[in-house]
DNA sequence: TCAGTAATCGCAAACGATTGCAATAACTTT
DNA sequence: AAAGTTATTGCAATCGTTTGCGATTACTGA
């Protein structure tokens, strides 16, 4: 249950408290890999699931907490659809999403495929995206298969 | 006040019911160049703009009629912080924007600056990404030479 | 070890956005 | 022109998320 050391450092030096609250949070985001299986979890699942350990938790403390670990880099946030997941900040190195609209899916994308991108707007514009945490919505290889022509779905 | 004969049309032709409230909320966002100046529109100014013309309307009838107009490409959604703003579509072929989120300003960018990014997703990822109203976040030239080492704003 | 302090919590209210539903009104058909 | 039909509206309830506030509790320093 104590794990996470780094991030539980990382609270304690920036000066925050260690709450039951946040450990609970903490660890279900690290345990849990969310009814998706892509190791991201939505809000109320962390929710759900830190409820069962604590059952005082509040919906607002969840967010507060999420928002909090996110500052501190501990979290990566992700929009699924327009809810909000979240994941542990992959230590290898930040990765993007790619977020398929049929099947909710996400698929990591690594950082090199907008290095380019970020460099012309860069260039061309002196405009400094936020790319840190980005996430494209589309289709994704299977959901193209399993309905090729069907276009007229959100009409 | 009867303008844009083209969305009307494409209202019709889609078997939609021209009434007083959608064409209010159109030349509301025809007319409106917004608080921004950036010819784009917050819910909320086209709410209350609409209502001087028709004090009967519905907030949930904006969203219905945007999010209609929307559907029909009459009418370009962008997300500018995390509040949703509408713009008429850009007849001369759909833009991007770049949003400042120190200044809220929104930089149109053309869509060839999005081309070879999908088309890497797509041949490496069979992944065909939603780039038809892109907005990226970040900071734009003239808020970066504003304060040039204060990075501690999000702490 | 215990009191002082300030961050954090739980609760409830509020926010922007969406939705269910009965009443209304735009269009069709005659 | 009048009646029928059905999309659309206004209202109120609801959703996911955020915020204000008084009560609590983790930490500090004695």
């Amino acid at each position: 249950m104590i794990k996470h050391e780094k991030a539980i450092e990382t609270l304690r030096h920036k000066g925050h408290r260690l709450t039951p609250q946040r450990l609970i949070v903490l660890s279900t985001i690290a345990s849990g890999e969310g009814a998706s299986g892509d190791g991201h979890m939505g809000v109320d699942e962390v929710f759900q699931a830190a409820k069962k350990a604590y059952p005082y938790m509040d919906i607002a403390t969840v967010y507060r907490t999420l928002h909090l670990f996110k500052d501190l880099g501990v979290v990566t946030e992700v929009a699924i659809g327009d809810r909000l997941h979240f994941e542990l900040t992959d230590p290898n190195g930040h990765h993007h999403h790619m977020v398929c609209r049929a099947c909710n899916g996400a698929f990591n994308l690594s950082p090199h495929y907008l290095a380019e991108f970020r460099d012309t707007l860069n260039k061309e514009f002196g405009f400094e995206p936020d790319l840190e945490h980005f996430a494209v919505s589309g289709v994704c290889a299977k959901c193209q298969e399993a309905k090729p022509k069907t276009i007229g779905d959100r009409a």
